[in-house]
DNA sequence: GTGAAAGCGCTAACAC
DNA sequence: GTGTTAGCGCTTTCAC
């Protein structure tokens, strides 16, 4: 005990050294997994450091090491469920990985780079982003730091920076054969403005298949988004209802503001005079209301293979910048 | 430029003030707000700083300084519309504030324990829980290492812990009023098992209202959550549609649950048969199909007066702990 | 397998 | 207002 009365809760490791009769490096080792330390030493330590209350200061170690195990998350819209539910799995795996989430939510792209500062400040470890912002200041600051950078959504070409994605082109189509599969001669493709995004692809590749399938469509292009992007689409779906069309929106936020509004507003019957699919399988898409058929991808997997992805550029930060697709899955429910 | 060849990115403050023609302690002043420096000096050193690329390095002085601006944030459903809204705008106002925040999700109380822990090896300035899971174990190790921690939403009753919680007691009056006013002489409150949260606080000030008010009233109990829950409550709402009842879920989800069941899997009418009443205005309240009356609790509110929390605990760490209270509002739409 | 010594990059007294 | 000196608590060669 002695003159252990040193500020508030700071056990060091020079105290377990102390009370275990043993080096300060001994102690280090007890708390390195796989560190040469005799098994007799390790559990002494242990014991001593239990009653003294001690826990390794990871910023210490961070320092010493020159990197943390703090993965910088970037995240915009968090307040939307599909990337709610996306944060929530990530930031799940990387705990589970080791690593410790530091989030940072972006309203716009200009806080962005002041952003990542911060998260470079702190010796991250790798920094994943998720949000519409368009990153490219970042990834070379990024880059010059060597620090490894994870792309979600993306459609960014960049050296140096792995990317993941659904597999949009298989989703799109997709979602165009469900469409024809229902009768639908004419099919319409609702898709919001912002640039960069990877919804294009899904859209893209809907209305490929479109045409190879035979049937004609066109495009709809909304400024709004999320459910009110939906909402502010009925108007020119209503205009098309003598043709009954087979309508794909981008993600299910869309199709949900769509389908509620044409079902509630305006009474229209859906699947009776035309079908609406969506993008993601939010858990809204189940909801009685919706019903909505929609091709899914898994927040669990996207996670996995993210994480994977950072670990493997720690592991070798040289190696060529990967492009991972993850697949997705079509949910079929009453809508179509 | 000479021997600049240190491994990567790190420059240091030794190299800026090398190139500035200063001590590293000028530096040092000159990236620490309110220190004294004169302008001259300090912006001499922005430039040579500028020029060289260089970063405070955050973890040597969190070591140093024996605190980060780090801000462990525990949370569970963030999967969820109102969670995912709240630590949306938790982190912002973190941000905001000069904090940066660490992302715990759990997913039951086991984990809790050990994910403090990780936060507490970091350093972490404060930590603010979100969760369902009774965090009485951490309460008492927060204490232990003088660890600042704001509880949001939950009733428990420790020393030196701070909370915050909506005005709970005057939502559960509000919704038993709206539903009189309309005219519903039976009220049913719907509540979910999970014990410690802060529902249980709406509900018995519901029901109390209920019994000022004259009126009659039942409780009922479901042991689901989330949107499932009002989805499970249906039936037993269902049997007493003869009294036309007023209907209070101690959540938004609960009660969209319940409303969209009874409207699209059974064709009720709602407000004409019965009325339904939320609690938290998520986004999916205003949807079309839902046009739910909802009491608002307001994220952004609730985010400021946490934060607040948090610093002022910081700055007088022997304080009483307080008890904060959030207004909320009544929102009318379509359901009551 | 273990201890001694030397830093990681920064800030905080303390002199000047 | 500025430089000097000591650490913050840990890991890590390097001997032994």
């Amino acid at each position: 005990m002695s003159v252990e009365s040193r500020k508030s809760g700071s056990v060091t490791s020079f105290d377990v050294a102390h009370k275990a009769g043993v080096s300060r490096s001994a102690v280090s080792r007890a708390f390195t997994p796989g560190s040469s330390i005799s098994e007799k030493t390790r559990s002494k330590i242990q014991k001593a450091a239990a009653e003294l209350g001690y826990r390794v200061n990871l910023v210490a170690r961070g320092l010493n090491k020159q990197r943390t195990d703090i993965v910088g998350v970037i995240v915009s819209a968090l307040n939307t469920p599909y990337r709610a539910g996306q944060i929530d799995a990530l930031t799940k795996q990387l705990v589970r990985e080791g690593f410790r989430p530091m989030l940072l939510c972006v309203d716009e792209d200009k806080d962005v780079e002041q952003l990542l500062s911060i998260l470079l400040n702190y010796q991250v470890s790798g920094v994943i982003i998720t949000s519409d912002a368009p990153p490219n200041a970042i990834c070379e600051e990024c880059a010059r730091m060597q620090v490894p950078l994870v792309l979600v959504h993306r459609t960014d070409q960049l050296p140096f920076v792995d990317r993941i994605n659904g597999d949009d082109i298989k989703g799109g189509r997709m979602a165009a054969e469900a469409l024809v599969k229902a009768g639908r001669q004419h099919l319409i493709a609702v898709r919001q403005e912002a640039p960069g995004f990877t919804g294009v692809v899904r859209i893209d590749a809907f209305l490929k298949r479109a045409d190879e399938l035979g049937v004609t469509s066109n495009t709809i292009t909304i400024s709004a988004v999320e459910y009110d992007g939906g909402v502010a689409a009925a108007p020119e779906v209503l205009n098309q209802l003598d043709v009954s069309p087979g309508v794909f929106c981008h993600s299910d936020l869309f199709a949900l503001g769509l389908l509620d509004t044409l079902r509630n507003k305006h009474s229209i019957r859906i699947p009776e005079q035309m079908s609406v699919i969506g993008y993601d399988d939010i858990p809204q898409a189940s909801w009685a209301f919706a019903d909505l058929t929609t091709i899914r991808q898994s927040p669990n997997r996207f996670a996995q293979v993210t994480v994977d992805l950072l670990k493997h550029r720690i592991k070798y930060p040289e190696s060529e910048p990967k492009n991972e697709i993850v697949d997705v899955t079509l949910v079929m429910r009453g809508s179509v």
